[in-house]
DNA sequence: ACCAATATGATGCCAAGGCTACATTTCTCG
DNA sequence: CGAGAAATGTAGCCTTGGCATCATATTGGT
């Protein structure tokens, strides 16, 4: 039996230790990596786009992620707004410059990623398939801990 | 100058090719796992409190995870409706058989993910901070790998 | 036993990211 | 060149997960 329902309640030791530092920063942390793995998934893939076709139009867009394209457009005027992409109607999307860093910094850090996770043991599928959502949660602290993993095996 | 405005579009050559099996479908699945974050860390922190205090109240559980109790209440109410929680009014929240299940698979892979963190040497502090993200999307494949590789070192 | 303090719950608001449906523009090709 | 096809854009709707605010319940202390 799982749990019982418990009793009016006595109050009994308020677990008042932050367990940690702070935990809830641990997740505040989280949450704002979150709000951030959209962005950067969208300037990676629009630099290959670039770099590989030479465009990159929103259906594009759209398929490689797996979305509509009215979800992808929408998505792009959020990149727009944030400074890191710029579009002229039906002319497809270009990177500003600083849409340009962060599309590289991605990249290097998707690679990183996927080679730690190579490099201990996990399979190519599932190391392809996790690093598309363990990226964008680590810091270049660890970023540079694997780098230098690497290096040194 | 980070990128010309390009020409009237001349359609060049589709990149039709998939790039992998399927990068859409890795997205996919990466946005699924992303839906069950939250209720993961909810449940996890829920059985922690109940084992470390008796009872897991919305305020202690909004306090832990950095946001306000109305929102600790939403998140307790997807959980309900989801089979991994139950809870009475103003007597605290309880998990269901699944949820305690959830919850005791969701802090062994936190806890692996740690280690192999320390393991390849990412200092405690940003391994703590980054597995509180990664944890969600590391595969039952990819978790194998870890515990295969921190025993054989 | 009462009242103030605190916890809990209910609403309503917002932004993000999905979607579908429909309108418009551009392109391709006969 | 002029349609039909395809791409692009717009609008509206939904769910999540935040928030603040207000109403209600519980609790603790005197």
């Amino acid at each position: 039996m799982p749990s019982r329902p418990a009793e009016p309640r006595k109050r009994p030791a308020p677990p008042e230790m932050p367990a940690a530092p702070t935990q809830a920063g641990r997740f505040e942390q989280a949450r704002r990596v979150q709000s951030m793995a959209l962005l950067e998934d969208y300037a990676e893939l629009i630099a290959d786009l670039l770099a590989t076709a030479g465009e990159a139009r929103p259906t594009d867009i759209a398929r490689r992620l797996g979305v509509t394209h009215a979800t992808a457009i929408k998505a792009i005027t959020r990149l727009k707004r944030e400074g890191l992409a710029t579009a002229l109607p039906y002319r497809g999307v270009f990177l500003t410059e600083a849409g340009e860093h962060l599309a590289a910094r991605v990249k290097t850090r998707h690679l990183l990623v996927v080679d730690l996770l190579r490099a201990v043991g996990v399979p190519a599928d599932a190391a392809e398939q996790d690093a598309e959502g363990i990226e964008h949660h680590v810091s270049d602290i660890t970023l540079e801990a694997f780098a230098q993993f690497l290096k040194a095996r």
